[in-house]
DNA sequence: TGCCATGTGTAAGGGTTGGT
DNA sequence: ACCAACCCTTACACATGGCA
């Protein structure tokens, strides 16, 4: 997730990116009033004010300053005074309750910081006091166990022991985005876009094609297609490379692109992909500039990389003047 | 005007660190 | 082992400026 680090200290606007919506955090949806009743917040595990682990580094500290500042005002995380940083029980399963009943929305958002701003809202209302963006780490924390558990990864033999399993089992296993709105499982958050929802793709403008390419759309890391993102999953990246440079000698020709990019959208169309023509030209400009800056800096580049998962694609086009 | 490169903001995944 | 907090990296969309 975070990238919270880089975010922080350019738009350490605060840690939530809701700001862009319009604003929380500081100014981003700002957390309604206090709840009525005071926070249990008895979590204080960590005395005085829980100093930040490790030496902070510049921008650390930087950020370490913000966050004071944040909660200091709004969010206080740390209820009355000091560092209770530690989520109670009952505070974890509420976040994600929560989290669970608005699921839905997180699916068909793609902004979410507004949407964890609302979490903590409602965590608010339950006498709790969290930030957005603790929000949303703790639940990613607590999807990564959760994760893990499942994978059995986790250190216990009986991974499935992680004490919020069945929250989250409840959430992401087909039960439980009930509430939210129908479609189960997805999850929309962070962490469930990475499981697997092959099926629960009924975006409200779901179209029969939507349905196709949820269907083809599998891309190898990012599970199924969904409407609601951006993404591209990675067979259709390669749909679009190949289209591209199917007709690269027309490109090379004078005239205007637009056409060109028509006929790509067509044949993504054709193939089950629903892009518009703009989509596929900045894609092609974004994975070829990745492409470069990849090529560029890690002469090291492992061969079975994960990232960049269509260099080779490209190498290979570039390599034999396909492309140029 | 269209193309291209670049910058910015945000989301997301994985990993690490240090306290409990 | 669990947990909170943080870091790093990748990916994407969108905006902008320079150039032919």
């Amino acid at each position: 997730m975070q990238q919270l680090g880089l975010a922080r200290s350019s738009g350490d606007q605060e840690p939530d990116p809701g700001g862009v919506a319009g604003g929380d955090g500081n100014s981003v949806a700002p957390p309604p009033p206090p709840p009525p009743a005071a926070p249990p917040k008895i979590n204080v595990s960590q005395p005085g004010g829980a100093a930040p682990p490790g030496p902070p580094s510049l921008a650390q500290q930087d950020h370490q300053q913000k966050f004071d500042e944040e909660g200091g005002v709004d969010d206080g995380d740390r209820g009355g005074g000091g560092g209770g940083q530690r989520w109670l029980k009952e505070e974890t399963s509420a976040l994600i309750k929560i989290r669970n009943d608005m699921d839905r929305s997180f699916r068909d958002s793609p902004l979410k910081g507004p949407l964890w701003a609302e979490v903590s809202r409602k965590l608010a209302e339950l006498g709790y006091q969290r930030s957005s963006k603790k929000c949303k780490e703790k639940f990613e924390n607590v999807y990564k166990y959760y994760k893990k558990s499942k994978d059995g990864r986790a250190g216990r033999q009986d991974g499935k022991s992680y004490r919020f399993f069945a929250d989250m089992e409840a959430l992401f296993s087909g039960g439980g985005g009930g509430a939210a709105g129908g479609t189960a499982g997805g999850g929309g958050g962070s962490p469930s876009s990475n499981i697997d929802h092959h099926h629960h793709h009924h975006h409200p403008d779901g179209t029969a094609q939507h349905e196709l390419v949820a269907v083809r759309g599998e891309s190898g890391q990012h599970g199924g297609f969904d409407p609601a993102s951006k993404r591209w999953p990675k067979p259709e990246v390669l749909a679009l490379i190949k289209l591209r440079s199917s007709i690269e000698g027309k490109f090379q020709e004078t005239g205007p692109k637009g056409p060109l990019w028509e006929e790509i959208s067509s044949g993504m169309s054709c193939m089950g992909y629903s892009r518009s023509a703009k989509r596929c030209k900045e894609k092609w400009e974004n994975i070829n500039k990745y492409f470069r800056k990849t090529k560029d800096s890690s002469k090291k580049r492992p061969e079975n990389s994960k990232t960049c998962p269509y260099f080779h694609q490209l190498d290979a086009l570039y390599r034999k003047g396909v492309l140029g």
